[in-house]
DNA sequence: TGTTGTGAAAACCTTCACAGCG
DNA sequence: CGCTGTGAAGGTTTTCACAACA
C-alpha cells in the first residue's frame, strides 16, 4: 500500500472533477467516465481507489458522494491547516488570489515580507507581517505548511528559518533546490523549468513534422 | 536513448547551477559535486550526461563550459522561441515578472487579456493585446509556446483556439485538464494540487511523530 | 452485457557496482 | 588512488487482462 505523491496528486484532481459533476447532478460514475474527465486511464483510477480502500459496484460504478468523502478523509486535516506565505510580491499575491476561497480546509492566514510598505496591511484578504514576526506568528497559529515566494538567493536562508519554527512542508517557487532536514517535505514549482520543458517538446514536435515531410 | 520530461527537467536544473558556479570561477567539476549542488545523485547525473552524449574525464571531471554548451544545444532553439501569455491577471503578471530577463532564448513577447483596461498597454515590459488579435499575433511572431493563465472555465476553449493557430506547447496554470490533440504538449502547474500534496505530507510527518511518541 | 478489483506483466526510472583509465 | 561510463539489477508505476459479479 503505497501512498506516493503521484497518488495524492491524482486524488486531488479526481476530487475537483467530482465536485463539478456533483454540481451537475451526477450521483454515480464509472471509472472510464472519470478517466474521460481527468485524462487519467480507467485502470489507473481503479488502482488508486483500491489504494485508498474505496469500492464501487460493477453495476452502478462509484458513488460520487462517498468517494468525495473518502478522498477528503485522506487528503484533509479535519481541523484545517493554516498556511503561511513568505514573500508577498507579484507571485505571492497571485498565489493568494488564486487560492483564497478555493479550499476551506487549507487557508493562507499570514503573509510575510521585507517591504515595509506591505507590513501590517491586508493584501487580498491576507494579513501581512514583518519577517521579524515570523517565529511568533508561526507558533501562535500552529503553522506547519508554508509557501516560499521569495527571490532565489534568500530561499535557503528563509527555508531553514521556517523549519526551525515548526514548518514541515514547503511549497517552493524559488529556482533553488532547498537543503532541509529529511523530515520536511519540499515541493518545487519551478516555472522556468516547466516552460523550458514545454518549449523543448513543442520544438521536438515541430522538428519531427519537418523530418516526416 | 530516452529524452523524457524528467531528463529535461534535471538538465534545466544542472545548467542553472552550472551558470552559478561558472560565475564563481569553477571550470571543471565531478559528478558528485554537481550532485551535492542539485540534490540529484551522482549516478543519475552521469546517466543523464550519457543520454545527451557528453563525456568527462576521470581525472578532471566535466568541463563546465562544454557541458553548459551541450545542454543549451539540447534545450534551446538557437533562433529563440517566442512565448505568448494568455491572461494578464495577478498570476500572468507574476509570470512575466518572474521570467523577464531570466532566459534570453525564451521570451514572453505578447500578452492577451479580455480586460479592455489592459489591452494595448505595456505591462512589466510585455505588450498586451485583445483576445481578438490572437490569430494575427501568433502567426506574425511564429509563436509555438503559450502560457495559459486564465480562469479554469475558459482554459479549454482558449487552449483549442491556441492549437488552431499553431501553438504546440502549453504551460497550463488553470486547474483544468486540457483536452488537446496528442501532438501538443501540455504541462500542468496546478498550485492547488501542489499545496495539497505538501499539506498531506506535512500532516503525515506530524502524525508519524505522534505515533512514535 | 459491462463493470469492478486485482494478480501478473510490462514499461519506466534509478541505483549499483565495477571495468577501464589517467 | 578516484573518477567516468555503463551493463545489469533493483525499484517503482502503469497497464493488461480476466475472474467474479449484477
Amino acid at each position: 500500500m503505497g501512498i506516493t505523491p503521484k497518488v495524492i496528486e491524482r486524488l486531488s484532481v479526481y476530487r475537483r472533477v467530482l465536485a463539478e459533476i456533483w454540481q451537475d447532478g451526477a450521483r454515480n460514475l464509472f471509472s472510464h467516465q472519470l478517466a474521460e474527465l481527468t485524462g487519467v486511464t480507467a485502470a489507473q483510477i481503479r488502482r488508486d481507489l483500491m489504494t485508498i480502500g474505496f469500492s464501487g459496484s460493477p453495476s452502478r460504478g462509484y458513488e460520487v458522494a462517498g468517494l468525495r468523502a473518502k478522498i477528503a478523509e485522506f487528503l484533509d486535516d479535519p481541523a484545517g491547516q493554516a498556511v503561511a506565505l513568505i514573500g508577498v510580491g507579484h507571485l505571492g499575491q497571485a498565489v493568494i488570489a488564486f487560492f483564497n476561497g478555493r479550499r476551506r480546509n487549507l487557508q493562507i492566514v499570514a503573509g510575510f515580507d521585507v517591504n515595509p510598505a506591505k507590513v501590517d496591511r491586508v493584501i487580498l484578504g491576507c494579513r501581512c507581517y514583518a519577517m521579524d514576526a515570523l517565529p511568533e506568528v508561526l507558533e501562535r497559529d500552529g503553522i506547519k505548511v508554508a509557501i516560499l515566494a521569495v527571490p532565489g538567493d534568500q530561499a535557503q536562508r528563509v527555508a531553514l528559518q521556517l523549519v526551525r519554527h515548526g514548518v514541515r512542508g514547503i511549497l517552493n517557487f524559488a529556482p533553488e533546490r532547498l537543503r532541509v532536514p529529511e523530515y520536511v517535505s519540499v515541493e518545487n514549482v519551478d516555472i522556468t523549468v516547466a516552460l523550458e520543458r514545454i518549449a523543448f517538446f513543442a520544438r521536438q514536435d515541430a522538428m519531427q513534422k519537418e523530418a516526416v515531410r
